[in-house]
DNA sequence: TTGCGTGTAAATATCGTGTTACCAGACCTC
DNA sequence: GAGGTCTGGTAACACGATATTTACACGCAA
């Protein structure tokens, strides 16, 4: 943003920032070269900033950037300028004042255009123990042999390997499906089974789905310690990965089980 | 345009008639359906023609055809409507009574940014497998001789050729036919079918075109190793590129396909 | 009209999904 | 720790969804 007004300025940057969004806010105009090395998607430009010199400077500035977004918001203005501005390449023209609102809005207008027929961001290839999770190919790989997943058992694996938490069935099923569970529901059950399976014969060292009994699942690639090391060390490991959980239920039965220490082992099936 | 006011009308269109463009007015709006059927690149609407349900008709339009520059032109406003407006995917939104060429140029900024991302810059021809694909003829070739692309078919090998992802049909199809696919319909399937046909008269030896079930299409040359061999032997070859895998249940499976042999190629579907 | 490209419909083949039933293991109460 | 109850694991199966293929109708242009 390219704008002098301190409450137009301030009343914008924190809504935008509520919003999750990257602000630079310059008081004077920066040189096309220097909006390059921005890396901008839109940008907003009060012409009275800029002064005398404003078309050539907005000209410049559209034939550097043609995929910015420029919209301009500026003071009253007759239609010859208006249509001037817009020929010369900028995508919209608010007068101010303005709703914040409002301007929102048609920056969101003006990037859509741009983005929508940008190639999707590329999904990267994730690695979580011996297994290469590809989100372009819709498939898991152990080194170079294919899972041989379905795509419904790939988007639980995708949706599993992204968190360490420990995720309840309705959420992986309103998450995979779309909707809510049913009450009974065993779905859930029987694919993380066949995801179990095949994860057991591409890679049978490991384990990476841990069921909490109760609870959910949760995922977590380990090695498998083959049910030996766990007698010597007379109690079983307590390594909740990720610490204290977030949500209270589950916490409150993290305590239960520290209180009773007795009944750990039970709930570390895993 | 949806329009209802002659004096606008009028004024518009020759205006538009004058800059060579081809305008269709109405005075009523048209379904979603016969808006895609005029092959539009911009839509200016008065939402007071609309009347109430004005929303769910922007929103069917806008979902149905997300290439088409949207341009409300109505009357007197609320800033709550406008920004509804352009939330729901209207790209601008001019206040009645306005000036025809700020109007014009307002749907210029807007059909601008959308051919900018049409046509991708890539015109030179690329060879794929032993196949190459040339943009500039809107055709592909085997060496010298033409696979005779329709050039629906082209489009399609076109886009499928420069991603390696897996691409779901309605992706394929919107980026093709330019707007939302409608439910249930096959024609990226037929199409496929028909580019593969060609695809393996052209070059039988190759697989170019693979399935992902449930998900969509994805486009990678591989060398196609069996089924030349397999007369002679009274059995399908079975190399999967990798010989036997070292995994027990693959294996297994290939075995079964041994036993089999009706169902081999069903199963090498990719 | 004929020919061509395009899209639809229907038949078939195949695969995936989700239900069900049964069993084993875990939890709770006593 | 024993018995009852609940939760999760497993396997089989029927149904529905998805893909392939063929055939055909429509629209457009020569």
């Amino acid at each position: 943003m390219v704008d002098r007004d301190p409450g137009f300025n301030q009343v914008l940057s924190n809504r935008l920032r509520t919003l999750g969004w990257d602000l630079r806010s310059l008081s004077s105009p920066a040189t096309p070269e220097a909006l390059v090395a921005m890396r901008l998607n839109a940008l907003v430009i009060d012409l009275a900033v800029v002064g005398p010199g404003s078309w050539e400077y907005l000209d410049r500035v559209c034939s550097r950037l043609p995929g910015l977004a420029v919209i301009i918001c500026t003071g009253p203005s007759s239609v010859a300028q208006r249509v001037r501005g817009l020929r010369v390449g900028a995508d919209a023209w608010i007068t101010k004042p303005c709703h914040a609102e409002e301007l929102i809005c048609v920056i969101e207008a003006a990037i859509r255009r741009h983005r929508r027929n940008e190639m999707p961001p590329l999904e990267e290839s994730t690695r979580v123990g011996q297994i290469t999770i590809r989100p372009d190919l819709y498939q898991a790989y152990a080194g170079e042999i294919s899972l041989e997943l379905t795509a419904r058992e790939f988007e639980i694996l995708n949706l599993l390997s992204q968190s360490d938490r420990v995720l309840r069935r309705e959420e992986i099923y309103e998450r995979v499906w779309g909707y809510a569970m049913a009450h009974g529901d065993r779905s859930v059950d029987v694919f993380v089974r066949k995801l179990r399976q095949k994860l057991r014969t591409a890679s049978p060292e490991w384990n990476y789905i841990h069921t909490h009994f109760g609870v959910g699942y949760r995922f977590a690639p380990e090695p498998d310690l083959g049910t030996q090391g766990a007698d010597s060390l007379g109690m079983p490991e307590l390594d909740v990965a990720g610490g204290i959980p977030d949500d209270p239920e589950a916490a409150a039965r993290l305590l239960d089980e520290l209180a009773a220490p007795d009944r750990l082992a039970a709930s570390l099936i895993d």
